[in-house]
DNA sequence: CGTGGGGTTGATACAGTTCAAGATACGTGG
DNA sequence: CCACGTATCTTGAACTGTATCAACCCCACG
């Protein structure tokens, strides 16, 4: 493993007060791997023998359940995941796979246990990593239960747009299957939402979406700061 | 504060190993209030205060947008909540009503954060408590996203059967309306669902269901380890 | 040039909500 | 103890949202 990636671990708000020395036994134990486009790292129901953390690619997290999937969330770096049942020593309750080129960084889960244990500054850490991850995931079920899918997806534009810099464009990084799936509806559904949304300032050309009126698109979308980003 | 509920509020696992000193500094602190039905404790959007302990009697988290309304979870004794918003010292994404008379323990959120980073046991305490919990959220997700409203009412049922007893008997403790939302689903929609799941091995009188044929009503609701219990 | 996978479009069916009306249960005061 | 008024629950009908299935399109790639 390079400094470069290391530094990019280092720099992470769970391992931000951890001692030098509880940090390098850490890493001493982890290893860098490059997995290709498509490749199933975790299944859940299987109990988590590593700490993932995604240093470079995307990665999406899903669940299957009466031959449906549904992907939970999209990953990019510098994200850890599966936390939680690597700290509960408890089966996963999401799958995850590439969904491109990736680079993962994993840590064997015993020796997470073990820093947590003699580490106070990586256990308060932790605290506010799973307290940041709770909170977002209560914000993914309000979006679910309380808007629809054309909403839904307004959002999520808004969201992106804000987040590739502000320019009123958003390019489609992902399978449009895929973003159907994360907002959950299907890509039939998705295509439509889309092309309804021409009427609230949106315009597309293939993956390459442009926002026209953000005010309309505001005003349809109705974004809500407990809810959002 | 009486030394019966002192004592359940001791032996939850958030304070198993919360030195006498630490836990008797936040108790010190705090204080039990009774409140009637129908009192909103918490309101999305403000600052936390107080962390919250349910003692006594059912407390609701929902969340409202656009002038619409679902519940989120419904407690029971003993149980946290808002956890997450007082250690990240960050606003409530829930609101929180009692849905019968109810006690509740108030502990100020200062105290929490202090006995936090003073007490290491405690810290421990709180990644696992938040652990459990961020499962719990991905399990509501999961179970919002992989299953139709039928399907979600006839998992509760079987949740609550074991719950109330293993006896082939549920009652409904709160209103019907509550439920509905708690399992994202309108009161009439809840109604025609449990009529149509006399097909399926229940029957109902009034407040009052019965399972005659848990084999039927399981094979409908296809219950899954990984979403329910 | 085919071929195939992702995306779109259309038709249809099902799930879920909404609105309105009726039924039932429940607490209160007579 | 009954009658009444109010809540809650149920039922019906119409409508919206979403899924499904099938056909088609389009471009990238062999």
């Amino acid at each position: 493993m390079r400094q470069a990636e290391s530094d990019l671990v280092r720099a992470l708000p769970l391992f931000e007060n951890v001692s030098e020395k509880h940090f390098d036994e850490l890493m001493s134990t982890a290893f860098l791997q490059r997995f290709p486009r498509g490749v199933t790292l975790i299944r859940e129901g299987d109990l988590p023998d590593f700490l993932h953390i995604v240093v470079e690619g995307t990665v999406e997290l899903f669940a299957s359940h009466d031959s449906h999937e549904t992907a939970l969330d999209i990953l990019e770096p510098v994200t850890t995941f599966i936390l939680a049942a690597v700290i509960r020593d408890d089966v996963y309750l999401k799958s995850a796979r590439t969904l491109t080129p990736a680079q993962i960084l994993m840590i064997p889960a015993p020796a997470v246990r073990n820093a947590f244990d003699r580490d106070a500054a990586f256990a308060r850490a932790l605290v506010n990593e799973l307290a940041v991850r709770y909170r977002c995931v209560v914000r993914s079920l309000k979006n679910e239960k309380l808007r629809n899918s054309a909403e839904r997806l307004a959002n999520w534009l808004l969201q992106e747009e804000a987040h590739q810099g502000n320019n009123r464009r958003v390019s489609l990084e992902i399978d449009k299957r895929t973003l159907a799936s994360r907002l959950g509806m299907t890509p039939e559904n998705l295509s439509r939402n889309l092309a309804q949304l021409s009427k609230h300032g949106v315009s597309k050309s293939g993956a390459d979406l442009a926002i026209d009126d953000i005010a309309a698109l505001r005003q349809f979308a109705k974004p809500n700061s407990l809810i959002d980003q």
